[in-house]
DNA sequence: CTGAAAGCGCTTACAG
DNA sequence: CTGAAAGCGCTTACAG
């Protein structure tokens, strides 16, 4: 691959003006050198050395996106937007699945440090874990006195996100559409207890509860993973539980889904017998049968607007935290409370269920 | 960010003696002198500037994936596989949505090649188009000629990808399978035309349907988009078409999704009024209602083999090209041949469709 | 408006 | 087993 050296020989100046030339937008030149460099460049197919550049600036026009896996809707849509907004100014998008372990983000960050990547975006939420995250602070901490932007899109130990989105008013929101469709006994999956964005949810649910004073039932509150397995475990649970529901609100769409999957399993009719919501709208919400009533999150704008932040970091400023609203998104799979709740008013034929015994 | 230089300085050594115990795998250096120098490099948190290595060696342990867009599950399930067969050797991969636009890849290819990627691995299929070809080729010739490796997952312009799957073959058996639920009559939704795997598909179609003696009715051979709406577009122009078919085939799961979604809105019963079959097994053909037959390509396994690939390319081995087998799945989309074929079949109700006019 | 030269942080012959 | 030195491809004061 052609050098600016060779570049500059062809076009007959020193490497400095052709540096000048190719790089530096506004820097003096004399419009016949200008156009003997540039014609010079094309006809070598000069491309510039990143790393030759990044090496001067102990940085290089990268970002790095950790994503809990990049094959979960809610992230190959966030790091999309990431890549949307990088790609209008030459950035490029590292992403790295983390699978929410402390080894591998830290292996990561590492990784992203050593190719001096000019900002990381964190998309999903921390979990809490003190050793963990007084390591990871560390290696912010090296990574912003370096001169790189550190962004978050999700609450996490060191606090509120960058960028961020409602949760809990989204959320609540979704109570209160709960509770003008009748129901008073709203069963919650609520995700893992660890993870920051699940807590936040949660006190999201339980202000919602609060606000329609409805006394908050600590066994229709169940911890779960943030996956479809987890979705339907859930229902197994409330089923086992003994405790009256007429609703199930899922802390994200993926444990929707298992819901549903479940409850179709067990023929237990949504929104007939049990309504069922979840939040992040992921593509598929749409198409599942019925449709997904969920809280909506503009998550492809949260990437966006998170690399955007990173930017301005990067170009000095103190950018301000932006939260970004949510919006309620009602379809089929939500509707009026039955006169009977589940699981009392479950069908003798849908009364199985596994034998891991009731709470 | 502490250097090599600092490092040796706080071990007492040179730089050439620090860089050969913390790179150089297996250069002799005294057992003391090493611990010295891991020493002084835990202790300054030492990151190796990978901008510096790659200066010299022209290249830096990360690869670019040409997807289409990460947010189309095929996709995000194959840089998965590539992902996680990098992490394992120290390989970053940088995602790049190209949107099959030409300006896009173009631009996507010169910023890989600034930032001098060890390897670039294209997941998606060629889009025929003889200048863009030709502009591409030069720039992955100029890639190769740098050292850095390039490796397609799907066919392309320049011939068979390195690591692919026998798309014909997989294609060509859901046929035969159709064929022995008794269906004779079967459409085809195409995905575009100018796109290589498309082509090859239809020609497993093609072959499938000449293995049964079934002669090909072009009117029932539908070109489409290779998404959700263009599954609804087919169903729309199949209905109008009057051509009678009981079962519907689609070139990837998006499309049957939307198939699917545009046979509920018309009150079409599957699979008792139509069969519909897809090809990927994306995450989400489990899901659907009914759940989707399709044929199942190893998506994660195939990012991982091209990767792997890569890295024997980059090794200076010339590694064999390999054929990833599919695999039929058949679920509840996909039944008997019904005794009246569609449009004819159809219900009063649902011959209400858009006013696009008949072929 | 232009150029000579130093230096970013590494690795690697070359010499010892 | 160890070190001095050159050089990868750029950018940027500094001088003119």
């Amino acid at each position: 691959m052609a050098s600016i050296t060779e570049v500059a020989r062809l076009a007959g100046v020193s490497t400095a003006t052709a540096s000048r030339v190719l790089s530096a937008a506004d820097y003096p030149v004399s419009v016949a050198t200008r156009e003997r460099v540039l014609e010079a460049a094309t006809q070598l197919d000069y491309v510039p050395n990143a790393l030759a550049r990044g090496l001067l600036k102990s940085r290089v026009p990268v970002v790095g996106v950790i994503v809990h896996d990049i094959t979960d809707p809610y992230f190959s849509e966030v790091v999309r937007g990431v890549e949307d907004e990088a790609a209008a100014v030459g950035y490029l998008v590292i992403t790295c699945s983390s699978e929410r372990d402390a080894d591998r983000e830290r292996s990561y960050i590492r990784l992203l440090r050593s190719v001096r990547a000019a900002a990381v975006v964190f998309a999903g939420s921390g979990l809490a874990d003190a050793a963990h995250d007084a390591e990871m602070e560390r290696h912010l901490a090296a990574m912003r006195a370096d001169g790189a932007a550190v962004v978050h899109l999700s609450p996490h130990a060191r606090g509120e996100p960058e960028v961020g989105v409602d949760n809990a008013a989204g959320i609540a929101a979704m109570v209160g559409e709960l509770v003008a469709l009748g129901h008073r006994r709203i069963a919650y999956l609520a995700g893992p207890g660890g993870l920051y964005v699940a807590r936040e949810r949660r006190a999201g649910v339980e202000r919602g509860l609060r606000g329609a004073r409805i006394p908050i039932d600590a066994r229709l509150m169940i911890e779960t993973t943030f996956d479809r397995a987890g979705g339907a475990d859930g229902i197994d649970q409330l089923l086992a539980g003994g405790r009256p529901f007429t609703a199930i609100l899922c802390a994200n769409d993926l444990l929707a889904l298992g819901a549903l999957e479940r409850l179709a399993a067990a023929g237990i009719a949504v929104p007939e017998q049990v309504s069922v919501a979840g939040v992040d709208d992921i593509a598929f919400a749409a198409l599942t049968a019925p449709s997904l009533s969920t809280v909506r999150l503009p998550l492809r704008e949260l990437g966006r607007r998170g690399f955007a932040h990173a930017v301005r970091q990067l170009g000095g400023e103190r950018p301000r935290r932006q939260v970004l609203p949510t919006e309620l998104v009602m379809r089929d799979s939500t509707g009026r409370a039955p006169a009977r709740a589940l699981p009392a008013g479950l069908r003798p034929a849908a009364t199985r269920r596994p034998a891991k015994g009731a709470a």
